[in-house]
RNA sequence: GCCCCGAUAGCUCAGCUGGAUAGAGCAGCGGACUUCUAAUCCGCAGGUCGAAGGUUCGAAUCCUUCUCGGGGUGCCA
């Protein structure tokens, strides 16, 4: 908790409290050095105890050799709570010497107030960083699978965190559109035009078919060296394998040779690439925003973009002799790793090392990023810990104002099936990403169309569309990224408990409510300007956890961890739907001033349940 | 071998950066619908926080060692 030192009214009743405290416990233990008043502030974990607790007492008093209760007692002699709290006795002082405090209904009041504004108590940072986000980074001729959506929905969740905090965002997509296994690809649509077909239709499952079968020649090589290493010499095995390797060698070499006209611009392969390109990019982005991400054309950046740049980059290396040859290869060797990064190989190929620098470069250098962040699976853990080694080795990491940039690899762990491995499709290949939200959505539609027998088919559809997709993304937002976890339709649909439509199931209540108010004439205009009212537990238990919203926007943003923003959102979903049970608004016998105090609170509640779902990319809907 | 990550209720997960009696959801049992939308709410039951030491007034949280599981580890990305 920061102190506040500025002398303003503060919209957060935590950092009055903070300051209130800091101030009695520079009264009570004068000679303090500064860095050791601390308030420690935190809600209160029960209801019971009030709505704030502080834990100064016991690390002060062991500092000076004081009984901690005893110290409790001093600072609640010296403090000034008016205006903000009840006033404090011997009885907030529990346990060890924990401080408990309660709020003046009035301070809760006017703190909501204050954050009943458009940025809901999020200020802007006086001054905003630019941080590029490398998300999705899907590869050419490929359909995207399960392995894509981490990447694509975690990656534009914390780049939209930032965006909200109010820095500046660049999402970067690092397109796989590059190296062998594209050429192969080109080759075969060259080998297939000369053959008559017309590629003006061809699909993205149809790359995706073609994508496989070189990509099975080219690995017969290795697969027939290792066979041949086990069976040794047999006649007829033998014959089969040469062939295989003869197959899988004169496929190599058309690759290779198609790679060359690529890379040095020959017409028709350029023309056979971008064919590809446009034809999976169109579909991909279609998915990504299908997933409502805002990943688009112009984030993306294909490894091809870098291509011009990774020999010069090389050749700075070997000058200022960060990378040395070591059998062949060109290396840059740092320190406390063993792994040296290998950035070109003994033929004179680059590697994904030596694009992944000159992406840092760029990102850094050129879009002047203050922070990357690379949403990567974790298995990844030790490339991206060689390459900011190396690229701070080299001082690619130094942006325009002198200073090193901050380089974070957010990890992600795997999606697993329910039999506990890595989640594939039925047949044992990667299960496609659009073929999971359509089973999603129908399933969503199925239910959607349960609860609401007499919804029209043009109403239900984009409703179970927005459902699925908030499933799918909360699923996978609302654990700790790092972690696997094991996908099930059951669970994520199951519209019961901490899941995607419980949330919207929140939202669209109080839109109904909203509707409901304005059908029996309720000025809900007017009531945006009522006073709150914090008679009942319930509403006093939403009001702190709106309260909130600010610190935990903030904490998300910090720690790169979505799951932060999902769980608070649960709770205040939670919260409300337990309000809404307990404090009727629009019902009969509610006198007016209280039914415009809950319906504010609710308005707001909703405010910020949807600027959440909003901030974690997860869409809303009006009625469910 | 070395390195990284994980382990919390029967299951799936939180635990606010060291604070009070470790919390949710599912599954189980029992309640609340002529509804401001029951896709909800209330109650009951369920845990030596992988193990052992250590630091601390205070540890699921920090340190050390170990066990189990996953991943990575020089020319694929």
């Amino acid at each position: 908790m920061s102190t506040n030192t500025q002398n303003q009214p503060t919209l957060d009743p935590a950092a009055t409290l903070d300051d209130r405290f800091c101030a009695a416990i520079r009264v009570v233990v004068p000679d303090l050095p500064d860095d050791q008043v601390k308030a420690h502030i935190g809600p209160s974990r029960q209801p019971k105890f009030g709505d704030f607790q502080s834990n100064c007492a016991m690390p002060i008093a062991k500092r000076v050799g004081m009984k901690p209760r005893d110290l409790a007692a001093k600072i609640i002699e010296a403090i000034d709570v008016s205006g903000i709290a009840q006033p404090l006795s011997e009885e907030s002082i529990a346990g060890p010497g924990f401080i408990n405090v309660s709020l003046l209904p009035e301070a809760l009041g006017s703190a909501l107030g204050a954050l009943d504004s458009d940025e809901l108590g999020i200020t802007p940072p006086a001054h905003p960083k630019t941080i590029v986000v490398d998300v999705c980074g899907v590869n050419l001729a490929k359909q995207m699978h399960v392995g894509h959506l981490r990447s694509t929905v975690i990656g534009d969740a914390i780049a939209r965190v930032q965006e909200r905090l109010g820095h500046c965002v660049k999402r970067q997509s690092h397109v796989g559109d590059w190296g062998r296994p594209i050429a192969m690809v080109v080759e075969e649509l060259a080998v297939m035009e000369d053959a008559g077909t017309d590629l003006s239709t061809i699909s993205l499952a149809e790359l995706n078919a073609i994508y496989k079968v070189v990509g099975a020649k080219c690995k017969a090589e290795t697969k027939a060296l290792e066979i041949i290493m086990k069976v040794g010499g047999h006649a007829k095995a033998e014959i089969e394998l040469e062939e295989r390797i003869a197959d899988a060698d004169a496929a190599m070499d058309k690759a290779k040779a198609r790679l060359v006209a690529l890379q040095s611009g020959d017409e028709r392969s350029v023309r056979l690439w971008q064919l590809i390109y446009d034809i999976t990019m169109t579909a991909c982005l279609a998915t990504c925003q299908r997933l409502n991400t805002n990943i688009t054309d112009e984030h993306s950046a294909g490894e091809s973009t870098y291509r011009d740049e990774l020999g010069p980059l090389v050749q700075d290396l070997i000058d200022r002799k960060i990378a040395v040859e070591d059998d062949g290869a060109l290396v840059v060797r740092c320190e406390g790793i063993k792994e040296p990064t290998i950035i070109r190989k003994r033929d004179g190929g680059f590697l994904y090392a030596t694009t992944d620098l000159a992406a840092i470069k760029r990102r850094v250098g050129k879009l002047g990023g203050d922070e990357v962040v690379y949403c990567v699976d974790s298995r990844q853990g030790l490339h991206f810990k060689q390459v900011f080694a190396a690229a701070h080795k080299a001082g690619y990491d130094k942006n325009a104002s002198g200073t090193d940039a901050v380089l974070v690899h957010t990890m992600f762990g795997t999606i697993f099936g329910e039999d506990n491995k890595p989640l594939k499709s039925r047949s044992g290949e990667n299960l496609n990403l659009s073929d999971l939200l359509d089973e999603a959505v129908a399933r969503a539609s199925a239910s959607v169309a349960e609860k609401n027998p007499d919804m029209p088919e043009s109403e239900r559809q984009p409703i179970s569309e927005a459902v699925a997709m908030a499933a799918v993304k909360y699923a996978d937002l609302s654990t700790e990224r790092i972690k696997d976890y094991v996908f099930s339709f059951d669970r994520m649909l199951a519209f019961e408990g901490d899941t995607g439509p419980y949330m919207l199931y929140a939202i669209a209540r109080v839109k109904n409510m909203l509707r409901k108010a304005a059908d029996k004439g309720v000025d809900v205009d007017a009531a945006k300007n009522a006073e709150f009212s914090m008679a009942d537990p319930a509403e006093r238990a939403l009001a702190l956890m709106v309260l909130r919203y600010p610190t935990i926007i903030q904490a998300t943003g910090d720690n790169h961890e979505p799951h932060r923003l999902c769980g608070y959102l649960y709770e205040l979903a939670s919260l409300f739907a337990k309000f809404y049970e307990q404090c009727p608004v629009l019902k009969d016998g509610v006198d007016e001033s209280t039914r415009d105090g809950r319906l504010r609170l609710s308005m707001l509640a909703l405010r910020v349940l949807q600027d959440g779902c909003n901030t974690l990319g997860i869409p809303t809907v009006e009625r469910m």
